[in-house]
DNA sequence: AGCACGCCGACT
DNA sequence: GTCGGCGTGCTC
């Protein structure tokens, strides 16, 4: 007898171990894809991780019920790359396989039921039938085919469960499960408003929730959403990501006929007919740096191109793909969010045509289903152009991995788990593949740039903008100092509001850039402008309001706020929180023929409506554009000419010790945007804590200067790249069983780590959905066993869970957190 | 993930 | 007492 241990692509930890029938036998491989129920008669798309002849002990086992065949089976390095993955970043391999599998693909089966074939009305065998039984008969008569959960809505009960049972037991019903194919176009989960309802409905629901209180507040928050987003439904998911994640409130809600899961079907991808064009030439320094990045490859996997914006790494990109693909290889060409660089998907089209695919999360499901089979087949896009989650795609034989603005965060997966870096998973996958690996961008992170000052990169640099573009002037402006004076014009100090009235004089366009704060708050003097920070990890503060105390998100120390300034012992420390929505009202108080608009959150998760923003900048129908983060990245506008940032100490104030990192990249980012063709444009930078280094460093405009600098702090501190991190995240929805916990595995682990570990830290954000957090940071320096460390953790951290404190205690894993 | 089981608090 | 909500554990 065979089995086989099988992934399920939940989040569980463990193997399940499967018998495999005699007809599969041979059929059955390492990789491959099978249907198997799990758990009652579910079914689930299941990875096989062995095979073996051991049968197991203390259970049953269960046959696989069919193997998925049609180019469906994981390769054996994809499977290990899945492996290394799950390893890596101590995620389930069930978690993992979640990901990396398309849903349309992981498919699970609603049990229904039916009246037996066979079965016929007065042929009851003698056996009395319960009133019960009998109504249930009716509705399997009225409508057929259907789910346990349909008859017990039609019967408006739900004790029916023993009816059905029963008459299943008697053969007068029966099971049926349907295993849908594949490619059909698959199914989405909505949740949604069981029917139409009147405020007054609404009210009088609620108010008979009183008692099921996770039912109303999931109910308020449903209406409160539908209201803001004008919308009457959501996917599933995002309904348990948004609105929250009680399986229990849900299910109650729709047996109360307030909301229903309905399925709905999905649509697929289109293809683009577009016109092949020859690839540009490249210009004397792009030829130069393509050379390099060739001569590095004969000697090494890795190669890090560092371009300043405009600088053309695209047109370097493009000469290496075309090189690649002519030796008949694939590449896997990766962004960190689509949505802002349809350009690029538009660049690359132009030269390859349909040999690029694009792989993003706006895909559909089916999509993405085709896609994936597609890249497992016959004729597989030579070019994969995508997000993070295209490393999940199977690749054949690939040749090169282009990781574009590797150093951006959003690479990192953070929620749902697995927690993994898009960047150095692609890396690996590149490695395994035998693949070559082009990293690029114009302000690299330090783990990337250390790689290649050792000389384990490649280093190649694009130093000039490409054309007759010119780098814009950079100008600080001391906030403080308009403020004492009192020559502020709300946010404004008079040499932004001068430029910014020029330039609108001349018909030309302004951005506003207001970082966006998160949640935590900073003290800054309101004196000298000096941030608080902590006395051991150099990371700013989170101040805490109610407390009145300030909180080290690293270390974890707490300390009472000094009532005058510890840099100027004159000024006292004030809390600083700005927003977007009190500068577009500024602007227009002292703009008041200007057109404004604004780009935040709410205006970037609607495509229609970013679109629709952008083409009216672009057509010059707006003059001002204010925005967070989002307005530094990806966007080409002619008409800028100048960028103002509004309060640049927000950017470096960040509590976390890449704060300087991003601050720097967000400034050069920004700068970016300002003056494209012929003429210079301006950025106008306002500071308070104008002696901070970073605007220094900024200044002078070496990013190696930046880089030599802060790194020596980094490696003092130990902190990546010299150290690598793990954190371990523990919640509980009680705050003293979680400190104790905590305290505990801290010690736990200090008895050999020591003075590796950090911690216990409350996060920035300490409780979420009445789950409080605490974090433990663990630093590992270099030479340290990754997968000894890794072992020792999780073996410290089972014993708590399994001990005395670990009731009710989660923990979660992140490796490499940013 | 989703289902059964069991605890606990409200209500006849 | 009993009913129903909500947290916990397990699934081959």
């Amino acid at each position: 007898m065979q089995f086989a241990d099988i992934i399920i692509p939940l989040g569980v930890e463990n193997f399940f171990t499967y018998s495999v029938p005699t007809e599969y036998e041979g059929t059955v491989a390492v990789g491959g894809l099978v249907v198997v129920s799990f758990v009652k008669n579910k079914r689930y798309t299941g990875v096989v991780y062995a095979l073996h002849s051991n049968p197991p002990v203390g259970f049953e086992t269960r046959p696989i019920e069919r193997v998925i065949e049609e180019g469906f089976a994981l390769s054996a390095s994809h499977l290990k790359f899945l492996l290394w993955l799950s390893e890596y970043y101590m995620a389930p391999p069930g978690e993992v396989t979640r990901a990396a599998l398309p849903v349309a693909m992981r498919l699970e089966s609603y049990t229904s039921l039916c009246l037996a074939a066979d079965w016929q009305e007065d042929g009851t065998g003698g056996v009395e039938l319960s009133l019960m039984e009998r109504e249930v008969i009716g509705v399997f008569r009225q409508n057929g085919e259907i789910c346990m959960a349909e008859v017990e809505k039609l019967l408006r009960r739900k004790d029916v469960y023993v009816a059905v049972r029963s008459l299943l037991e008697q053969g007068i019903i029966q099971v049926k499960e349907s295993v849908d194919d594949l490619f059909k176009p698959k199914l989405e989960r909505l949740v949604r408003w069981a029917r139409v309802f009147s405020g007054e409905e609404l009210g009088k629901i609620i108010d008979s929730l009183k008692r099921a209180k996770a039912q109303q507040k999931m109910l308020c928050d449903w209406i409160m959403y539908c209201d803001e987003h004008h919308t009457d439904s959501l996917p599933k998911a995002e309904f348990t990501g948004v609105i929250g994640n009680s399986t229990a409130a849900l299910k109650g809600l729709c047996e109360r006929g307030v909301l229903e899961v309905a399925t709905i079907e999905v649509s697929r991808l289109d293809s683009t007919g577009e016109e092949v064009q020859e690839m540009h030439a490249l210009s004397g320094e792009q030829e130069r740096a393509l050379e390099q990045v060739r001569g590095h490859f004969k000697e090494r996997d890795c190669v890090l191109l560092q371009g300043v914006t405009s600088s053309g790494k695209t047109e370097v990109y493009i000469h290496l793909i075309e090189e690649t693909i002519r030796q008949g290889k694939q590449v896997l060409y990766l962004l960190p969010e689509i949505a802002l660089t349809v350009q690029i998907v538009k660049r690359l089209r132009r030269v390859f045509g349909d040999r690029v695919g694009v792989y993003h999360s706006g895909m559909t499901d089916s999509a993405r289903a085709e896609m994936w089979r597609r890249q497992n087949g016959e004729n597989p896009y030579p070019v994969v152009l995508g997000v993070r989650s295209s490393i999940f795609l199977p690749y054949r034989n690939l040749g090169l991995v282009i990781i574009d603005e590797e150093h951006e965060a959003s690479y990192k997966q953070k929620e749902p788990a697995p927690r993994y870096h898009g960047r150095d998973a692609a890396i690996m996958l590149g490695k395994m593949n035998g693949a070559k690996i082009l990293l690029g961008s114009a302000t690299p992170s330090f783990e990337s740039y250390q790689n290649a000052m050792s000389g384990k990169y490649g280093f190649v640099e694009l130093t000039t903008r490409f054309g007759e573009v010119m780098m814009p002037e950079l100008m600080f402006v001391d906030v403080k100092e308009y403020r004492r004076k009192k020559m502020m014009k709300g946010s404004f100090t008079p040499v932004l509001y001068e430029e910014m009235k020029r330039v609108l004089e001349r018909g030309m366009q302004v951005i506003l850039f207001q970082n966006r704060r998160g949640y935590s708050t900073f003290l800054q003097c309101n004196h000298c402008g000096a941030i608080l920070k902590c006395k051991h990890c150099d990371v700013s503060m989170t101040y805490y309001r109610f407390r009145n105390t300030l909180n080290c998100h690293y270390c974890g120390s707490l300390r009472p706020v000094p009532t005058v300034c510890e840099e100027c012992g004159q000024g006292h420390y004030v809390n600083r929180t700005p927003g977007t929505e009190r500068i577009e009202e500024e602007v227009k108080q002292y703009f008041p023929e200007a057109r404004v608009a604004r780009m935040d959150l709410e205006v970037m998760s609607n495509k229609v409506k970013f679109r629709a923003l952008i083409e009216e900048f672009e057509a010059g129908n707006l003059d001002i554009l204010i925005g967070t983060q989002m307005v530094s990245k990806g966007l080409d506008f002619e008409r800028v000419k100048l960028v103002g940032v509004m309060d640049a100490d927000s950017l470096v104030s960040f509590p976390d010790f890449r704060a300087e990192e991003r601050a720097y990249d967000m400034l050069m980012q920004v700068s970016g945007r300002s003056g494209r063709k012929g003429e210079q444009g301006k950025v106008v930078i306002q500071v308070a804590d104008r002696e901070n280094r970073v605007y220094r460093l900024v200044e002078k405009g070496s990013f190696h200067g930046f880089y030599s600098f802060l790194s020596r702090e980094r490696e003092m501190f130990h902190y990546p790249p010299f150290s690598r991190l793990i954190q371990i995240e523990l919640r509980h929805v009680n705050e003293y069983s979680l400190r104790n916990a905590a305290n505990e595995l801290a010690r736990k682990l200090r008895e050999r780590l020591e003075r590796r570990v950090c911690g216990p830290a409350e996060p920035e954000v300490a409780r979420v959905r009445k789950m409080y957090r605490i974090q433990v940071l663990i630093k590992a320096e270099q030479g340290l066993s990754l997968s000894k460390l890794k072992t020792f953790i999780r073996q410290k951290c089972d014993e708590l869970l399994k001990g005395e404190s670990g009731k009710g205690l989660k923990v979660y894993f992140d490796v490499d957190p940013l």
